[in-house]
DNA sequence: ACAGGCTCCTGCAGGC
DNA sequence: TGCCTGCAGGAGCCTG
């Protein structure tokens, strides 16, 4: 499931490849409806505009549509006039391919580019949403939640505050940080010696500290190997990643503990599969 | 206001 | 062997 380190693998490939194309054609599927804005109408915002950036806000990719792109100026010294917004969901890919590469089932976006090439959208689950934002009458794309990689600790021990969910519970709100799912809850839960069922507003100055810290090293680290590929997550050029093979607890139900040997346990917390060490997790 | 539960959807695992 | 059931989860929505 995509979560920060992926959507950011995923946005940096997008943008190596398709910065400063062109779109030519945009083609939806039929299952439209769980698609933000109507595909009519993403067709005809999205046609003829040219990739100025593509970046990653929370969970989400951004991409940054300007006019053609035939006035000779770079990409960053054009202004964006759309974004077209790209959420993943549970199972969505983004993949920059030629027009040839066969096309897979539960394909909901085909962007046909002027280099030749095609990003697509597939997406068997359908919980991704793809939404087209007019910058001459929307506002800007922003994520409702801070940037764990970025926040400061006393910012990020405001957001607990007062807080009686637990904090697992609290890390999976994206209005509170954007980009935190349930694999990366878990791992930087147990980096930080953090029960997941801890009460949030409870956790010691000390503890949000390690837990901010763990969160910043977990999610730079999994960014720097591509992700994690549970399921079949791929990146924009179709490769997986390689940080599931250092998790130390997600999906290792009775498995010894890394640090002590424990068998990590499963309970259910806000109806999510929870991982952790009983013995390194107090 | 806030917390928790339900819903969407498909693929896959496990049981009989 | 093959079918069927149940489970996985991000986020919006509804309820208590």
């Amino acid at each position: 499931m995509p979560e920060l380190p992926e959507v950011e693998t995923i946005a940096r490939g997008v943008h190596e490849r398709v910065r400063g194309d062109q779109i030519v054609d945009a083609w939806f599927s039929r299952h439209s409806e769980p698609f933000k804005t109507p595909p009519a109408r993403q067709s005809k915002g999205l046609a003829g505009r040219s990739f100025l950036a593509v970046h990653r806000t929370g969970k989400h990719i951004v991409c940054e549509l300007g006019p053609s792109g035939r006035d000779g100026r770079a990409p960053e010294e054009r202004k964006p006039e759309a974004q077209w917004i790209v959420h993943l969901g549970m199972s969505g890919r983004l993949l920059v391919t030629t027009p040839e590469t066969p096309v897979v089932p539960h394909t909901h976006a085909r962007l046909s580019l002027a280099s030749g090439r095609e990003l697509r959208f597939v997406d068997p689950r359908r919980f991704g949403r793809l939404e087209l934002r007019d910058l001459r009458k929307d506002e800007s794309f922003g994520a409702p939640g801070a940037d764990p990689l970025t926040i400061g600790l006393s910012e990020f021990a405001v957001l607990f505050r007062g807080r009686k969910l637990a904090i697992k519970a609290a890390l999976l709100n994206q209005s509170l940080l954007a980009g935190v799912g349930n694999i990366y809850a878990d791992e930087s839960l147990f980096h930080a010696g953090i029960r997941p069922r801890r009460v949030a507003g409870r956790l010691t100055r000390a503890e949000l500290e390690r837990l901010r810290g763990a969160l910043h090293r977990v999610l730079s680290q999994a960014i720097r190997l591509g992700g994690s590929s549970v399921s079949d997550y791929v990146d924009a050029n179709g490769v997986r990643g390689f940080f599931q093979l250092e998790h130390c607890v997600y999906l290792r139900t009775g498995k010894p503990c890394r640090q002590c040997q424990t068998p990590i346990r499963r309970i259910v917390l806000a109806g999510r599969g929870t991982h952790f060490c009983p013995h390194c997790q107090q």
